[in-house]
DNA sequence: GATGAGATTTCGGCATACCGAAATCATTGC
DNA sequence: GCAATGATTTCGGTATGCCGAAATCTCATC
């Protein structure tokens, strides 16, 4: 068991208790991977057979010690791919998803260490995500949800979730990148949107963005 | 019909004319991509029913005018892809087929014109294979077969056949490379192998390696 | 402790791409 | 002309990964 869709699947798992632990359950999946729910039941059901998951009928699905080794292994390709096509590519930072998605199954270790080190073994991808190393090592920066952001709290862009490229193009035009400063302004109680000062203005970000910001402390 | 399967296909179709024009059967094709004589043929049905090859049952396996523009896109795929892991990478010219034989699949068009960009636009591979320009011209150069060049013959290596790694090793460590000047100083009547002259000494060359070395005129 | 809503699983089915064995065809030698 | 040979095709079958509909389970609520 090692097709591409096994990869998809312990990636989507991973993705899920990266930033917050919560267990995932099937139809989280099936909305992640744009596939049936049935679909996923099965295909959780031979990656258990194949000792990638935990998994008890009706009862959450974790990863295995091997599983886990195989997602980070593959967050790694995805995230080294996705900073190359930014770094030596021209691609923008809304731009390298669905590109990466697919070469993540289709590169060597050997080629994709070798594109690793031209990019000088980068520790964090175009979303700020960070890019597990050679040795499955990962070092998470701290960091704020700035939904979670006390007022008048200043950080600066640490991670962006890169779900969303419409998203990502709104806030590129609104000054907000990587490394970019912000400080929390206010927050609209009852509308859960935040106001947000940037270099060069304010903006007022609704609650999704601000579930998808996070912030050194 | 645009699978990788469909594309290795026809790629393999186009091979088999590239370098000396006969017609394709069933069983070559089954040998070349390693699959049941029976596969390819209900196969070659599923391509020509998409456009992609001419086949009347029993006769021979030709590209359509569509065919042949797939294959042509799919062999400058393959053929930038190794160009770029022998220039920017480091693999030898024996090691690069496999690597691209996946990832010929995986690439964009947008991505593979800009590596193909970032190499200067190369016009033929490691092996001396003419890489297809972006809008389908192909420009093969003047060349004559080792096996069949006159006694005194002197040229440089155009191209080698990329098809067998072990030779590909060997005939580096003969001298035997890419624009290298070789003159054909003999040949044993019946064993037909070719005696042949590098810039660093001599080499017998079977039959099998003669018929995959190609000269200047 | 029963009930019902919502999630999960099971089940029958489909598409693609492969295989080996059996049947069929084309061609060559006689 | 006819048979035998070797290539080609047909046929039944397998593996993977997907789906929708129906059955089943869990858990919160009463
Ligand atoms: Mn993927
Ligand atoms: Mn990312
Ligand atoms: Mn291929
Ligand atoms: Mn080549």
């Amino acid at each position: 068991m090692q097709s591409t869709a096994a990869e998809d699947y312990v990636k989507a798992i991973y993705h899920h208790t990266e930033w917050q632990p919560e267990p995932v359950t099937p139809s989280q999946l099936a909305a992640r991977l744009g596939l049936a729910n049935s679909t996923v039941t099965e295909m959780v059901k031979k990656l258990a057979a194949a000792g990638l998951v935990h998994h008890r009928p009706y009862g959450a699905i974790e990863l295995t010690r091997e599983g886990a080794a195989l997602a980070v292994r593959q967050v790694r390709r995805h995230r080294v791919v996705e900073t190359w096509l930014v770094e030596r590519h021209g691609y923008d930072w809304d731009e390298v998803h669905d590109e990466a998605e697919i070469l993540e199954h289709a590169l060597s270790d050997r080629l994709l260490d070798s594109i690793a080190a031209s990019l000088g073994d980068p520790v964090r991808d175009p979303h700020g995500d960070p890019i597990p190393a050679r040795d499955g090592t990962v070092t998470r920066p701290d960091a704020v949800l700035l939904a979670d952001a006390q007022l008048g709290h200043e950080g600066a862009v640490v991670r962006i979730a890169d779900d969303d490229p419409a998203m990502l193009r709104f806030l590129a035009e609104s000054g907000v990148a990587l490394d970019a400063a912000l400080a929390v302004l206010g927050q609209k109680p009852y509308s859960g949107s935040m106001q947000v000062r940037t270099a060069t203005g304010t903006v007022d970000l609704g609650p999704d963005v601000a579930q998808s910001i996070w912030l050194t402390a």
